[in-house]
RNA sequence: GCGGACGUGGCGGAACGGUAGACGCAGCAGACUUAAAAUCUGCUUCCCCUUCGGGGAGUGCGGGUUCGAUUCCCGCCGUCCGCACCA
């Protein structure tokens, strides 16, 4: 008996699968369809088994709901566009589109020896101008739609690199790879009008019933809705006002103050008189980002010497101050200040000796004697001190307020959002070109649709900073399509999380010649079940949901909303740190343990073990797949990432937790490929009645059936793998002597390579040709289970005696209470520890439990 | 600070309010073997009495509801994640 070749066998299988093309899918009509999406990668370079794990979820996800008949759409492709491809070419002056190709094919490659059954004939790479083409008619389109327009920003500019860098390539003011101070500039940029559908993004959150709690949550706080009220306090003698944005306008009577912003313009051209002004400005400027928080406790302000009338109530006036506490890019920039009310408008006004008026009463206090102490009072109560208001409720005041202010023209009910449009344009050659020519004449033209797509120049050059696109010598010179004129092309190229925000639905129709074909869409979308990482919880799945919603806003046939019905976030893959005393890391296969237990690297010198991580190139804690793969197959690495811990929970990569995996494998090749007696032919039917010996083990057969798919359909993938090795156990344990043995094997054996082949497809395979399974498993059927069959005839009831377990008894199914009752009043256990009392209650759980207490 | 999740053997983890620790890893003992690997069998939460067997404690800590709580409620402690001067 030899060990199971896997190598042999995997490379057999996905020969068989793709010559037979049984997982090549076409919308069919009338037919169920289920819709199985990972996350597609970025092709960075090589797979570690930290990738995998989610294409191991999805790809068990896809052959279950195959199985189970639906017409399965389970696609692959490659978000290739993106930094690491530019960075590798300055690195090492390889061309970026080569070094992504090349990546593709390792990891195409990689993907292909896990068995993964993907519709390969659908792959798309969304650097192909065949790809972006149609994502720059979008955006034509979303700029027709007013959904995208240019406008002034402020950018993280790296002066070396001259470019401009996401907030996650600052780290600590500089720029991560050039060093340098990283300047605030303000540059024309492209955005999306993400904001136009903030109440439709949040409101629809509710519906994703099948979406994790948490990243809802987290989308809701991203969104951030409040509801409040704008007011307008005119300045005393400047024949202007300041408009502020507040949730407690029913507080207004206990205004004491009124604070800017230090960007406020307000702020800013006060200070062009004001040299002490400008100070205060410059200094909360430099506090800047990542030292604003250590310093959060310290609010300041600046005391301007103006005034703001109160805007109900002609005499009373407030001063103006600029404070650092006060961000200009939420609400309206500008505050109006109630101590009494609010936690850091007290802490401000005790500072700066301002009056703290109380004008909500809590419920119970007495409103002579009521007064504000160490902290503010932020609940619900009656208001008092407020003229109009007193009496009122918060909520009903804010109401009243509110009208009052319309009829005034000093303010109105209204919302804001902390969520900003969405600014897409990168200072950088790998990515879609943005398709518009700006032209001294026109001003922003639209590339003509014929003219597209708009493809990047191959011959660029990598090795001075800044954008190649810029400094091209001819490619953004073109006419003016519409005054013919010389003009330039945009420089500036799409953000990544565009080609992501839509790729969903090109796989619908990967090779259509529009984007994607209603038909198409309307059967396969939306998204059945997808799968990926927490950290896209919000800004790519917030840019798919708006960009079905945009998409539709601008013609596109789509009948749905949502692209994704079902969201699963699988936890990461981690793995034990290694580092050298002068904290190199190392890669765990270059750690060696030696007889005493120490660790050393290859030289002998000592390691330290580090805490467990998320597998990172940088840290060099990875486990390679290649190696995985070549020593234990794709089955072995897949059945171990779905079987040692929860999905949605991290899992810990161990040696001996794949070496256990491994051992499962052989057993259960050795299962059929040595039975321990001779099986009758496939497809013979079943004996009908079995004796008492081998009853239970049918029963369990179908149990364990029935308990696998309720697993699966809830992603408890750890626990279907322990209900399979349970069913293995048990199918070794048969006693082969009892009649009818040899066939109730073959039925478990059969059962288990159906069980088992979502999770190890090829092993399952094998092991169903080596039964005499015709075809391939793969287009089998999902296993049924016969109801009657999951109940058991006889039952174990726990016995308690004041509710603590004291024996077990066996009962025919459903036994009348009482006759339960009597069994257990009758063995001596319970007569013992009753000792001599009379039971004062009983308590029978039909089939379960009886407890007496006495 | 706000919001969310979690806390069970040496480890990963199971347990519709009903026999806590399924399944696995690691460990120990034994069988097979010249030997090793592989394989197989048994044991493995802790403590106590012990021959069989039995008893007690036990799911972060303290309370509560219940015949019965890992599960529900209240209050702590701890870990992790997200957001954070949001007006």
């Amino acid at each position: 008996m030899s060990r199971y070749n896997f190598a042999q066998t995997e490379a057999k299988w996905q020969r068989r699968w793709r010559e037979s093309g049984v997982f090549r899918v076409a919308a069919q009509r009338g037919r169920p369809k289920y819709y199985v999406l990972e996350m597609f990668p970025y092709p960075s370079g090589k797979l570690h088994v930290g990738h995998i794990r989610n294409y191991t979820m999805g790809d068990l996800v896809a052959r279950y709901r195959r199985a189970q008949g639906f017409n399965t759409l389970h696609p692959m492709g490659w978000d290739a566009f993106g930094l690491p491809a530019e960075n590798a070419a300055i690195a090492s002056g390889v061309h970026p589109a080569g070094w992504t190709l090349d990546n593709i094919r390792t990891m195409r490659e990689e993907l292909q020896r896990m068995g993964f059954a993907y519709d390969w004939s659908r792959e798309i790479a969304t650097s192909d101008p065949e790809y972006y083409r149609h994502e720059q008619k979008m955006f034509l389109e979303f700029l027709k739609a007013g959904l995208a327009y240019r406008k002034e920003s402020w950018v993280n500019w790296d002066p070396v690199e001259m470019t401009v860098l996401a907030n996650e390539q600052v780290i600590e003011g500089r720029g991560w790879r050039s060093g340098a101070l990283v300047e605030k500039r303000l540059l024309a940029q492209w955005f999306l009008r993400i904001t136009a559908f903030a109440d439709e993004l949040l409101e629809a959150l509710a519906g994703l019933d099948r979406w994790p709690e948490r990243v809802r949550v987290m989308q809701e706080n991203w969104i951030g809705r409040s509801q409040g009220a704008r007011v307008h306090f005119e300045l005393v003698g400047k024949g202007e006002s300041v408009e502020v944005f507040t949730t407690r306008h029913d507080t207004l009577f206990g205004a004491s103050f009124l604070a800017l912003s230090p960007n406020h313009p307000l702020s800013l051209r006060l200070a062009e008189k004001d040299p002490e002004l400008a100070a205060f400005i410059a200094e909360c400027n430099r506090l800047g980002t990542s030292e604003a928080v250590i310093e959060a406790a310290e609010k300041r302000g600046y005391r301007t010497g103006l005034e703001a009338r109160h805007p109900l109530d002609e005499r009373r006036r407030v001063p103006l101050y600029v404070a650092n506490f006060v961000l200009m890019e939420y609400g309206t920039g500008a505050v109006f200040g109630c101590p009494a009310h609010d936690e850091r408008d007290l802490e401000f006004a005790r500072k700066y000796g301002l009056p703290v008026i109380p004008v909500v009463l809590p419920a119970g206090e007495d409103p002579a004697r009521f007064a504000i102490g160490e902290t503010a009072f932020v609940g619900d109560g009656v208001l008092y001190n407020s003229e109009f208001l007193n009496g009122l409720s918060v909520e009903a005041a804010k109401q009243a307020v509110a009208e009052r202010l319309e009829a005034l023209g000093r303010g109105r009910a209204t919302t804001v959002y902390r969520l900003r449009d969405w600014g897409v344009s990168r200072q950088r050659y790998w990515g879609t070109p943005i398709p518009v020519i700006h032209c001294e004449t026109c001003g922003i033209v639209p590339v003509p649709e014929e003219d597209l797509p708009v493809t990047l120049p191959q011959d660029v050059r990598f090795d001075t900073a800044g954008n190649p696109l810029d400094r091209h010598p001819t490619w953004k010179h073109v006419p003016c399509p519409s005054c013919r004129k010389p003009a330039r092309r945009e420089t500036d190229t799409l953000d990544t999380f565009f080609e992501s925000s839509w790729y969903f639905l090109r796989f619908c129709s990967p090779r259509a010649a529009d984007a994607f074909t209603a038909e198409d869409a309307r059967y396969w979308m939306p998204v059945d079940q997808y799968i990926g990482g927490v950290e896209h919880a919000i800004l790519h799945l917030l840019y798919s949901r708006f960009f079905t919603r945009a998409l539709r806003h601008c013609g596109y046939d789509l009948d749905f909303d949502e692209p994704f019905a079902g969201l699963f976030t699988q936890g990461m893959v981690c793995h034990q740190t290694y580092q050298t005393s002068e904290g190199e890391w190392l890669f765990p296969e270059e750690v060696r343990s030696e007889e005493s237990g120490r660790l050393v690297d290859p030289r002998g010198r000592p390691v330290m073990a580090g805490r467990l991580e998320k597998m990172s190139k940088s840290k060099k804690n990875i486990v390679g797949l290649e190696r995985i793969v070549e020593t234990y197959g794709a089955d072995t690495a897949r059945l171990y990432l779905l079987s040692d811990s929860p999905p949605e929970r991290d899992l810990e990569w161990t040696e001996a937790g794949i070496e256990g995996t491994w051992r499962y494998v052989n057993r259960l090749w050795r299962m059929v490929s040595a039975p321990p007696l001779p099986l009758p032919p496939p497809g013979a039917a079943p004996p009908s009645a079995l004796g008492p010996q081998l009853e239970p083990f049918r029963r369990q057969i179908h149990k364990t059936i029935a308990a696998v798919t309720d697993d699966l359909d809830k992603f408890r993938f750890n626990r279907a793998v322990a209900r399979i090795r349970e069913l293995s156990n048990a199918l070794e344990e048969l006693p082969l002597e009892a009649p009818g043995a040899a066939s109730l094997l073959r039925f478990g054996l059969e059962t288990l390579c159906r069980l088992l082949s979502p999770m190890m497809p090829h092993l399952a395979e094998e092991m169903w040709e080596a039964l005499g399974g015709k075809g391939l498993l793969a287009a089998e059927p999902w296993p049924k289970a016969e109801p009657a069959l999951l109940r058991d005839e006889e039952v174990t009831i726990a016995v308690q005696v004041n509710g603590r377990l004291r024996a077990t008894l066996m009962m025919p199914r459903d036994a009348a209470r009482p006759e339960v009752e009597q069994a257990a009043l009758a063995l001596p256990q319970v007569a013992r520890w009753l000792d001599g009392r009379a039971p004062k209650k009983t308590v029978v759980v039909p089939n379960r439990i009886v407890n007496i207490v006495g």
